[in-house]
DNA sequence: CGCCACCGCGAAATATTATTGCGCTCGGAT
DNA sequence: ATCCGAGCGCAATAATATTTCGCGGTGGCG
């Protein structure tokens, strides 16, 4: 069971980090309530081991002038793994797609993608994904606004079931 | 026009900061050519400005036991604002929604969900979204894997555009 | 029951970093 | 040409990170 290898106060420091990533070691020691030096060791463990994958600023898109998001529902024509694989391989090299899942049912991929504007994400859509070998059908569907993004682990669900399992 | 009030040095500096979150001022100055006083004050201001949001440990949700994300599509049955917003609020209020989107076209949201297992995701789809106030229809799709996974913004792009405007 | 190796912790010392204050320089406007 | 403001770098100080060391608790084994 994964996460069993994890004590209470390492599930701490990590959900403090998750929501704070650059809250320093002594104020985190000072949450999780042990003293700093133990604390950044269990850091450093947790970044080694991979629990912490790493540390990220939250740029805001839209400030920026990346004012359209979009969703795209991805179909392919084989869905063998070598042609599977090319697509996604491909995704990795789109700047403009962000993120880039395998699903199932009748739809293969779905994109995130984030554009300045309307025309560039036009472009791109029509010049390089529905152009894109293998591809069968794109779907889109632009945001119009965001109600919640957190991404992240919810460490409440967590908790919660870690209790009722002991 | 968002973004023509920072230079350069300040995209850059958002560049660094989305790529690690925790790089050490001394070397985020380092790397963007100025000394790290004023480096500080540029960051500061891109906080206080809310360019910056904040910052975030990327934790490993499967490596945590968080083995299932699954994209619900959802339709209402009433577009009205009141109800949109309320379809939202519940949103934030349910942890395994990490994400929340309002589209265009046939669906209404989307939504990125994280749950520990299948039972525990299909409880919450019976028992809490499908049987919501205002809900018609949910459509879900389970991640079989993830191939790319990139949150922010893509600074080439930025950079290619600023340089084509001027 | 007692002994010993093994972790993990905390306190102190050291190195690194963040932060503040100040004088300088470079452009733009009068 | 001169004034003025914005932003930089330098130096000093405060805070933080990181290493080192010794202690106490725990489990295996004689």
């Amino acid at each position: 069971m994964p996460g069993s290898k994890l004590d209470p106060i390492d599930r701490m420091i990590l959900a403090e980090l998750q929501a704070d990533g650059r809250m320093t070691n002594v104020e985190l020691a000072r949450r999780v309530g042990i003293s700093a030096p133990p604390c950044l060791r269990r850091v450093r463990t947790l970044e080694e081991s991979g629990f912490i994958r790493g540390y990220h600023a939250d740029v805001d898109a839209r400030e920026l002038g990346f004012e359209v998001q979009v969703f795209a529902m991805v179909g392919l024509q084989s869905q063998a793994e070598a042609d599977l694989s090319a697509f996604e391989e491909r995704c990795r090299g789109w700047p403009l797609v962000r993120e880039c899942h395998m699903l199932n049912g009748e739809v293969d991929f779905i994109l995130k993608c984030a554009a300045p504007d309307l025309s560039t994400f036009q472009t791109f859509l029509t010049e390089e994904l529905t152009a894109a070998e293998n591809v069968a059908s794109v779907k889109t569907s632009l945001v119009i606004r965001g109600a919640k993004d957190e991404p992240g682990v919810p460490f409440d669900v967590l908790e919660a079931r870690i209790a009722q399992s002991a």
